[in-house]
RNA sequence: GUGGCCGUAGCUCACCAGGUAGAGCACCGGAUUGUGACUCCGGAGGUAGCGGGUUCAAGACCCGUCGGCCACCCCA
């Protein structure tokens, strides 16, 4: 048993938690036809290559977390850590980018990380992606739609927007520099990860969560004060625009992004409901990217939600998934005789009222342990043949969902030809 | 990758100075002959995650391993 368990972090989702997610998926397709995006679907293995030169070299993910392997013809592949690359290679690769694109796309992910609430290892994401508009007003639409998602999905009051930007290449390069100047002049003050991250990566020391080490970060240079002027322009431009659609937001200088490829705008949308993963949805530019990945010069702007994550949420405090009942009606029958007559009258009714779930009882047993799975089942209805009914063509048709109050039984004998009426009626209150 | 807590029937858990496992729920069957939900009776189901060690004896103690949870790291 012990080898034959599902792969760590790899879960499995089943019925109960899937109504979840469908009611979550539906929601998200609609509203995003709504605002006249378009569902892509691409592979989830690429050549590893893509996903070092969009994500970084340096970054945790393509340093220790992407699950590579040589395939056959000694390729070196890559199960994909995120969608973004993937997105953007398939787009150049169909020569669709001479023009503006609204696209979409939900899948699985992998990232050999530890796993923990709302962090697995084969996760999925709905990712969004536009292409070809360089000014602030598709930032903000990709905003604008997220919040109208929380609004439709319950949630809204548990989210929270915020936003930065980081300019351009220059930006960061003189932030960067004068930042480690004057971190390099707090060293002893500085928490170990911290001190590492001074070499590899200043940018996300502004991310610790170490208390000291944001206290230091007070008075450090601060990244809007480098900021280019276009940048500036267009994120004041935005915020006015996030602000005309009445979506609230905060300000966070030192929100920055893990992946190399971002500039300009980055955004998070974070909730204080699921512990320490509390980041649900994210994005930002990334105006260089389509050119560095072999593309003409295009800009883009694109975002991810964690399914996982959202369906937690949804699950905990929105919208109940569709109440779920397995059947409509439920088909008991007794005897050889009984079954045939049975299973030829329930696939008419099928044919007649194709939108009737009907499950029909297998497995023989007595009329109690029949009936039993009946009302597990339940179905409002219950349909009986028996010996009875087979001789005199009928059907009995027996209600399991009236009030108790009643101790009725309330169940009718009916000719077969009575029955699609009889059903009609039961099932329309 | 690092640290802390945890791992007993399908589920939620208990017992026990270390002496070869129990409850509730769920499941199955029955309470006169073809009928559910409530009640009553009965039944099945566990190599106590796995492996090793200590001991006359371990689910209970020790080590390892796998898995889960939480935090760090990182990120959706």
């Amino acid at each position: 048993m012990s080898n034959l368990r599902s792969i760590r972090g790899m879960n499995d989702i089943f019925p109960e938690e899937v109504r979840y997610w469908q009611r979550l998926e539906s929601t998200v397709s609609d509203l995003l036809a709504n605002y006249g995006y378009g569902e892509v679907r691409f592979p989830i293995v690429e050549h590893t290559e893509l996903f070092r030169r969009s994500i970084g070299e340096v970054t945790d993910i393509v340093e220790k977390e992407m699950y590579s392997f040589d395939d056959r013809n000694g390729d070196n592949l890559t199960l994909r850590p995120e969608g973004t690359a993937g997105c953007v290679r398939a787009a150049i690769q169909k020569g669709i980018l001479n023009t503006p694109q609204r696209l979409w796309y939900a899948g699985p992910m992998f990232r050999h990380e530890r796993p923990q609430k709302g962090r697995q290892r084969q996760f999925h994401q709905v990712g969004v992606e536009a292409f070809g508009v360089a000014t602030p007003d598709m930032d903000a639409e990709l905003i604008v739609l997220t919040a109208r998602l929380w609004h439709q999905l319950g949630i809204a009051d548990a989210v929270e927007l915020q936003i930065n930007s980081i300019g351009n290449a220059q930006t960061r390069k003189r932030h960067c520099t004068a930042l480690v100047e004057y971190l390099e002049r707090h060293v002893d003050e500085l928490d170990e990860d911290s001190r590492r991250r001074l070499q590899s990566n200043p940018l996300r020391i502004l991310d610790s969560k170490n208390p000291v080490t944001q206290a230091l970060l007070d008075n450090a240079p601060a990244l809007p004060d480098f900021l280019d002027d276009e940048s500036a322009a267009d994120f004041s431009k935005l915020c006015e625009l996030l602000g005309r659609a009445g979506v609230s937001f905060v300000l966070n200088p030192r929100l920055v992004r893990g992946l190399d490829y971002y500039n300009k705008t980055v955004f998070e949308w974070v909730t204080n409901k699921l512990g320490a993963q509390g980041t649900v949805c994210a994005g930002g530019r990334y105006d260089g990217l389509v050119e560095q990945l072999g593309g003409k010069s295009t800009p883009g702007v694109g975002f991810a939600m964690g399914m996982e994550r959202l369906v937690l949420l949804v699950a905990e405090l929105g919208l109940s998934a569709t109440t779920f009942a397995r059947a409509d009606v439920y088909v008991v029958s007794v005897g050889d005789r009984a079954q045939g007559l049975a299973l030829e009258t329930v696939e008419g009714l099928r044919d007649i009222l194709p939108g009737y779930r009907i499950v029909q009882h297998v497995g023989g047993g007595s009329f109690k342990s029949q009936m039993k799975k009946a009302d597990k089942s339940g179905a409002k209805v219950a349909l009986i043949w028996g010996d009875d009914e087979v001789d005199s063509a009928t059907v009995t048709i027996k209600p399991l969902r009236r009030d108790v109050d009643t101790g009725q039984i309330g169940q009718q004998n009916l000719p077969l030809a009575e029955l699609e009426a009889a059903l009609v009626d039961a099932l329309t209150e």
